[in-house]
DNA sequence: CTGAAAGCGCTTACAG
DNA sequence: CTGAAAGCGCTTACAG
């Protein structure tokens, strides 16, 4: 194995210099042009790469942060991701991966992730991740930004879920409906404001009209609960005419849903969906939503973390604007 | 910050027995019980965490292992990094993910994950990630290997996708459909074989039937593409009247081009998707599919790559077997 | 402008 | 059964 101390002999300089060379830190190093193209010459003769072990050891960084994502899969959370990605990329650092059901409070992963050396810090999403999770993370005294509104507690940033969904609802409600139920989401506890049920407030309040309370159902983003809850709004005595999908994933089951009941989008049933990604249009029909600055809420978590490791201190942000809506062909003024 | 001398002191022994309690290797320390716990409670004490830095720059082995998977939310490739997982954590390693699009010959995250003391290996998708890209990572001599048929060149771990295409191609046979049209996966340059179509043949072959060759749409994974070959082939004069989609992931785009068309799924025609992902029983109609397994190649690919690491060699492996359909509402016989 | 030396925290022969 | 010592490969004050 190559090592600095090699690469140094061969260019006749001391080790001090090449690392200078390398880490492009000029320290109390100043070389000249003719030895800095020496070293690299040598750097490429010899092969040579940097130890990453060793370095972390003697900075005590690493250069890696740990991004937990609730569901791999899942591809609202691809765009944060990217984002996140971008920034940590451009800041010189790795990202790591891992998926939020892999990692529990006394799990081998945490253990060996937030073991010293191994990351600088965490970005995680607490809703999946579960609060405990989160406070061993913080108990271990490792830096750590959550990717959701703020609590008072965490450093976090998210994005504007109140304004997203104002956004779909007003959107129903120019089109002329009035009947406009809110589907999926989480039934949050008493005393923790829902942002998605005051945006959706704040849409009626806005066009004057008197919100249709009654047709709000935080089942969660399970696919079967999804389906009841649409079969069963649409049982009811005055059906809503429009459906607000809480996040776009769920979509699929509330077309599902409306296909059973033999009801045709747009035109029995009117829906947009919370977040936008690539794949909706195809979804027939094409599915309208609201797109979200997500890539950039992930680029800003980032930058909350290099913050956080650097000691500073960091609080909740929101990120605010950014609400857009993307008309495609699940909606239409009602019969 | 806690070390391993400040346990040692604490408990009254010496730092090497406090590294052997901890990684449970014996060497040739052998303690006794006593010692054991006091040390054990020392470190509860004082919070001590083994610092990995300094353990990979000593042991010259990093204990985690990189997976490049090719896009994120692919849920097809999540059932094989959850493989990955398994077997990775198991061994007591940690599992790195990348999104293969980062990862280009010289980008910047290649370099600093094959830097010695960061990774001890990588899982690649040759498919997606470019030969080049791993020819790279081969002439830094990490240890790789490849999800995916063996080439002859890298070692390689994959399901066997002709056995796959075979089942669902058979399916469709024995329901009585003759006009079948096999649509999406890539256009293979011409020498190397594609699994997929003999399997597709293989299926023909069994059941003594002449195959539908004219039928056959290698127009890669695009849902624009999908679509378009879709329309054509309902253009022709004999019109396929079943079809396996190459991929599940390409399944809506099939839909979208039939509904487009106006005909119904099963009753015009009948669609089988090569892969099996939980979400596509909320299709509809819910699809049927052929389960393969997944999980199962990640794990063995892990296991192959611990093998490699520990500098034995290792070849090229196919999974036998364990294609599997999974009947829902989308096959029927033909009208 | 460059070199020699110390030390990051761990593990592993080696000596007792 | 346990301790003292060396050294993994790097970076960083410090001295020149």
């Amino acid at each position: 194995m190559v090592t600095l101390r090699d690469v140094a002999e061969r260019a006749g300089v001391s080790p001090a210099v090449v690392s200078a060379a390398i880490s492009g830190r000029s320290g109390n190093v100043r070389m000249s042009e003719a030895t800095r193209q020496r070293v690299n010459e040598a750097i490429r003769e010899t092969g040579y790469r940097v130890n990453h072990a060793a370095r972390s050891l003697r900075t005590a960084r690493t250069g890696v942060v740990s991004a937990v994502v609730p569901k791999l899969s899942n591809p609202v959370f691809e765009h944060v991701i990217r984002g996140i990605q971008d920034q940590v990329s451009s800041d010189g650092g790795v990202l790591m991966l891992a998926d939020a059901e892999w990692l529990t409070p006394d799990s081998h992963l945490l253990t060996r992730l937030a073991a010293r050396g191994m990351t600088d810090g965490f970005l995680v999403r607490r809703a999946q991740l579960g609060d405990d999770t989160i406070d061993a993370l913080e108990a271990m005294q490792v830096p750590c930004v959550v990717l959701a509104g703020p609590d008072g507690t965490h450093p976090s940033v998210w994005v504007d879920d109140r304004a997203g969904i104002r956004c779909a609802t007003s959107h129903l409600l120019a089109l002329g409906h009035r009947r406009i139920a809110l589907v999926g989401g989480l039934q949050l506890p008493a005393g923790r404001s829902d942002s998605r049920l005051l945006g959706f407030h704040d849409a009626f309040a806005e066009a004057g009209v008197a919100a249709s309370a009654d047709l709000h159902r935080p089942v969660g983003y399970a696919h079967p609960d999804i389906r009841r809850a649409v079969t069963e709004l649409l049982a009811t005595e005055q059906p809503p005419t429009a459906i607000v999908a809480d996040n776009v994933t769920v979509a699929p089951a509330v077309y599902f849903a409306l296909a059973e009941a033999g009801l045709r989008v747009p035109e029995d049933v009117s829906v947009v969906a919370y977040h936008d990604i690539a794949t909706v249009d195809m979804m027939w029909p094409p599915l309208t939503t609201v797109r979200m600055p997500l890539r950039e809420a992930g680029a800003q978590a980032a930058r909350m973390l290099t913050t956080l490791i650097e000691g500073e201190r960091a609080g909740g942000t929101i990120l605010e604007g950014g609400a857009e809506l993307v008309a495609r062909s699940s909606t239409a003024p009602p019969a």
